[in-house]
DNA sequence: ATACCATCCTTTACCGGTAAAGTAAACAGA
DNA sequence: TCTGTTTACTTTACCGGTAAAGGATGGTAT
């Protein structure tokens, strides 16, 4: 029932606690016999060291934490797969939150993870409400990763992101370059990424398109029922706008939802463009347009930003690592 | 730099550290001066209790340890989600593992989760090669739920799971029903519940359809390429099926990948039919027919039979959760 | 006056490991 | 022969908490 420890295996040797651990961590001053002694009876007795017990004197838990705002969206759930294998490849556990948006549940888990002594936290923030939190973490030495954020400018951070202006711009670009006039934007929450996005939807419009109308901007969000809500409130507008870039796929696809519903035909009345290249988003009853960026390279990236950080080598200046977003052409466009 | 521990509090205001301790437990004695003194300085020096330290002593980590077969599969994500929103509201937190559908990588994730001591592990089984394992896991008081398998039977465990065999009753049934006469089936990889489905569908076929052909039946697995490459196997064979049924919705949708490719049409060519009811299987570019059962429902009886079997009340007999599968018919079909 | 009790706090031991310092024995060099 | 130096361990202290047992003090019952 009790599991066995290394007292166990020192009392039936006689020999000391100590001499054990050494055999363990491969120090240099054991005798053979006593090493090959010791090794047999933690085979025989099926040893397995305690972590909490280690992670207690070493002070490092070999566990990073990880606060994604929604588990049932795959932009998310892809960049943690990308994260799980990086880091359980080097002995790393990942401790995985959701906030579900909701800003003060991110503080409890943040809260949460510094309590476990996490070594590391990924976090793609709801909202930029926990700045305090957040800078006494890294003041204290806590070693983070935003990633998909370009919030709290002044953290001292690493951060794995995309150009979320030129996400914009690809969408709009490419609505404009398909010979759409009215393209309409529903925006996403009050998070800089997605103010990016819209800038670089404004930008566009104005350099290369139609210009800006009144109501073409649409407050939204970030998921399915954000985009639903959006587009039904586009769809009142006259005249009807012809095209539509959502702040993300998720909207995309609610607003494709609310398109439908209205007895209209997509791309041929309204072509609808995401941004963050969703899976199965190719086999999507129209199969969606998006501008894309690699969600593996990004949970990759902040592994080993954080890993490095955390490593016995000191750490050079914060990085900000910027991946390339790519326009992804499909159907509804 | 340093987090405050309970011992500078202690030093500052020159009591021991076990009245610390007791304020902070709400033991009763305790004088109120005391007690009031502690809180401030707690308050002033933001201390926080070092949770590696208390589940040291404590013997339990308020942490469940999760392994799932595939991070991509939105399936046992929804599931991880259900169980996450359960156990994060009792204060728990959740080490997620994938074993990628490689038994030694799901192996070694389980001794991992050992060693870090968690109060009980979810397991959705890739393949039933560690029963060793998983035998000494329960045999030592480890709690353990299995999820979505059946495999095992001997094991000392709660399980929540679907009625498989019922799952491929339903699917073959309605092909039937919807006059189809050639039925193919997809199989699922060589653990139980995907048999059970095989079997569902054999038993449909031989009492209520056209009886089994030699060739209806091709090994494929749980995963998009699967499907596809069975799909593409079953394309060969003349005269063509008119129906597939698949042993999920990955394969399902590999499935259908393919029979495009062939330049067939889907359903008025080829009927599918899958099993999961996958996230956005409504959204396909032809909606995918399937068998569904409440994802969030077994996350959270997962959470909660863990959640009772380690809690302060002995258990009852393990118990065998059976959720109940339910056709649902789109476009595919 | 004495025993008894409640109140409130401290001492001590422990959880299961690791690291630094200490020591005993064997051996080598001068 | 005496002083180093290795080699192979052990002792002690510590990580940051919790629990059980142990006082000191003052009040109450007899």
């Amino acid at each position: 029932m009790t599991p066995t420890t290394m007292k166990r295996i020192a009392e039936e040797l006689g020999v000391s606690i100590t001499t054990v651990s050494k055999v363990l961590n491969h120090h240099a001053d054991i005798g053979t016999e006593t090493r090959a002694r010791v090794l047999a009876k933690v085979e025989e007795l099926g040893y397995r060291p305690n972590a909490v017990a280690r992670s207690l004197t070493l002070r490092r838990t070999n566990t990073l934490g990880v606060v994604i705002p929604d588990l049932m969206h795959s932009f998310f759930v892809e960049i943690v797969a990308g994260l799980e294998a990086a880091v359980s490849a080097r002995g790393y556990g990942l401790l995985l939150c959701s906030s579900s948006e909701n800003p003060l549940k991110e503080r409890s888990e943040l809260e949460m993870l510094r309590a476990r002594q996490v070594d590391g936290i990924v976090l793609a923030s709801a909202h930029p409400s926990n700045t305090d939190l957040l800078e006494r973490i890294t003041a204290t030495g806590g070693a983070l990763v935003m990633i998909d954020r370009d919030d709290y400018p002044r953290l001292r951070c690493h951060r794995v992101l995309t150009d979320d202006e030129e996400v914009g711009r690809l969408a709009t670009g490419h609505l404009i370059d398909r010979g759409r006039r009215a393209i309409a934007h529903i925006a996403g929450p009050p998070i800089v990424h997605a103010k990016r996005r819209e800038a670089g939807y404004r930008e566009t419009m104005t350099t290369r398109g139609t210009g800006l109308g009144p109501e073409l901007v649409v407050p939204g969000g970030f998921m399915d029922a954000d985009g639903y809500r959006a587009m039904k409130q586009l769809l009142e507008a006259q005249p009807r706008v012809d095209a539509v870039f959502a702040a993300n796929d998720p909207a995309a696809i609610g607003a494709m939802k609310a398109i439908w519903e209205a007895g209209l035909r997509i791309p041929e009345d309204i072509a609808v463009v995401g941004a963050g290249d969703i899976a199965h988003g190719d086999m999507l009853r129209v199969p969606l347009t998006t501008v894309s960026w690699s969600k593996e390279a990004l949970g990759r990236q902040a592994a080993e930003l954080l890993l490095d950080q955390i490593g016995p080598h000191p750490v050079g200046p914060f990085k900000r690592v910027v991946l390339p977003p790519r326009l992804v052409v499909r159907s509804s466009s």
